[in-house]
DNA sequence: TAGTTTTGTGCAAACGTGTGCATCGTACCA
DNA sequence: TGGTACGATGCACACGTTTGCACAAAACTA
């Protein structure tokens, strides 16, 4: 079989080089079937050196048209596809750009990669995943191992921990990776961030219930503690959801209403809810921190015979997918998470570019269903 | 600054090696502020050739424990990361997975993603992710990104198309990728599968139905088409679940009643449950392809004054989130997502190392809720 | 015809790491 | 003292690309 081995300097013409290359094609059908095949391949199917093949498939100006003819066809032929470990070796990319998320569930989450997705796409970047399910070290763990890959930027997605993880991230930033942080950002962490007005959201949502007829409109948290502390189990957003929330009642001079309930959402107990309702001048409306938490309470008080919104009504956080879905539909406070994903990859894009990028407030909007309706009489 | 630069061949006692591994560590973090360090800046710090800190680090007995140690010491100080692309073009290898998705949203998606996640986690793997939105030119287009980033095995979760795109799932296995698909294969695809057995789960929805002494069970189709023809909207699934329904109700001699709804998803066009609700004999429960579509309708039937278990009884398959927290909560069939995920990650991990894999499939199971209920007299 | 420009290629080094083999020094043995 | 064995390290090449530079041939110019 060796005597089909072409020889490297065996130039010819035009007509002679065909014939070689479908020789020599069935020569490396053979040969090189198991294993990727690379610009020596095709230079020495041409009798031609691999600089000038590499040359011809990057499109450089000095090859003559002829050869790059060829170069493109034998490429073609065996299936040559770049070695993109041996491309990122010399240019030192990788084209990789990690998204680090607390949970992968959520429609948040989703929206946000499908719009990052959409603008990384197009510059031929790809998405790293990793997901640390709110665990600190496990944080820490998957933002080294994203340095480790070389990432050429991070998305950062709601992470609450990222406070207790800021010496890795500055670890990242002194290597020049660039940052972006789509949520809220702790104020050790020094990146751009995009984010939602959350107070903004918050005053809409209990304006909006206010200007029903409601009074005595109660705020689900999912933790209290976040409240007023600085240790934040749902990010800053609970604190400003609710910050939004105080200011529209004490526009209406409202300040002795104000109440919370807590209610966890990963352990579901509803009694908080119960209780309250049972008392005399009981709530007429709540206002909850998210969709899943409006939900949840909503579906309790439907199954104790409430009535919504006829007695009750409810307000969320987010406008996920299962809002619109549920009986009654849920009005929520809904944020532009597609643009959101679009603006942070656009935002890590331009920082690879050496271009300044600084902090960017969407702001959030009301989408009005039925399960928000006057307040009783 | 130059007379900093250490030479080559300077090696000395111990101490004066400490020394100069101060003073030129300072040298270093001056100059190489801006780039990762490599094993060249440990060899010269050290005096050594770079190939005995490529042996020291990788734990090479031939190295004295001296060499070692010292090695290790300058490489903790100024921040050595192995150059992953490096070490990836010398063994080939890039410990990426891809995944590839139809749509990032939903529980099924984000548990497989999170189990798989957990086996790759410890063999130092990442997940690459692409959404194809059910697009064959797009689930194309990110097949062949994954080949030509060279990942070292493909999850395919499930992507409706890939029949159509088997050429370039060939392509990918002839490059000796390995392939995993969760949820159905197409036939023109062969690569080992891990699915559920949806017929199963459909005959446990209608038996439950069934023995709780309702008659009138109609199937919730996301399209009709897809029961019966080649082309399936919505994977193989749909048919599937559909036939273990036609099996409860055969064993109960109900050929007759054999009746189905077509509900599109994503336009949630109520007026077939209206028109068949308002039929004289009109169903007493409903078993729908999805949780997604059995709580639409369940929410619709609410709306119009059904109630519900009382009524009209409801029956889902995958058991989302949202299964439980809707009001009523919806009884659903179960598939054990998150091990789907963990399987499929293991029979990729075990595919690279060459051992055979073939198809599993894993129980569904009932998770009896408060949407399904005995029949009305 | 000799010199100059242009055109098309090849050579070799580089990116950062891994590794077979050669080499050097030392210790041990006869 | 000569030979052998062994431990520790360096050299040089490999992985697949890109790229500065040199160089040859061809095409001009004088």
């Amino acid at each position: 079989m060796s005597n089909f081995r072409p020889k490297n300097r065996e130039s010819g013409a035009c007509a002679n080089v065909c014939f070689k290359v479908t020789l020599f094609a069935t020569y490396y059908e053979i040969v090189t079937m198991n294993r990727r095949t690379t610009i020596k391949d095709i230079a020495a199917q041409l009798g031609v050196s691999h600089s000038t093949v590499s040359r011809a498939l990057r499109g450089d100006k000095r090859i003559s048209s002829t050869t790059v003819e060829n170069v493109r066809r034998v490429a073609e032929r065996i299936g040559y596809r770049p070695n993109i470990l041996a491309c990122g070796l010399v240019h030192n990319r990788t084209s990789l750009i990690g998204i680090l998320t607390s949970n992968v569930r959520g429609s948040f989450f989703a929206d946000v990669i499908d719009g990052a997705q959409s603008v990384l796409d197009k510059r031929r970047y790809s998405i790293l995943l990793c997901c640390s399910h709110k665990n600190p070290a496990a944080e820490r763990a998957h933002l080294e191992t994203l340095i480790d890959k070389q990432v050429e930027g991070i998305i950062l997605l709601p992470v609450t921990s990222c406070g207790t993880n800021s010496r890795v991230i500055r670890q990242a930033q002194d290597l020049h990776i660039p940052i972006v942080i789509v949520g809220t950002r702790k104020k050790e962490v020094n990146a751009p961030m995009i984010g939602t007005d959350n107070e903004q959201g918050g005053y809409l949502a209990a304006r909006h219930l206010l200007d029903l007829g409601h009074r005595r409109i109660i705020y689900i948290t999912p933790s209290k503690e976040d409240l007023h502390s600085e240790r934040h189990r749902f990010g800053l957003e609970n604190a400003q959801r609710y910050r939004g929330y105080l200011r529209a009642m004490k526009d209406f001079g409202l300040d002795s209403e104000i109440s919370t309930i807590e209610i966890d959402p990963d352990v579901q107990d509803m009694t908080p809810l119960r209780d309250i309702l049972k008392k005399k001048n009981a709530p007429t409306a709540f206002f909850a921190y998210s969709d899943r938490l409006a939900i949840s309470a909503m579906q309790a008080s439907l199954s104790w015979g409430y009535r919504v919104p006829t007695d009750l009504s409810f307000v969320g956080f987010d406008d996920i997918d299962f809002a619109s879905l549920v009986y009654p539909p849920l009005t929520s406070i809904a944020q532009p998470k597609l643009d959101m994903g679009r603006f942070a990859a656009k935002k890590i894009l331009n920082q690879i570019e050496g271009l300044p990028e600084d902090d960017l407030t969407c702001t959030p909007e009301l989408r009005k269903r039925d399960s928000s309706g006057p307040a009783p009489k």
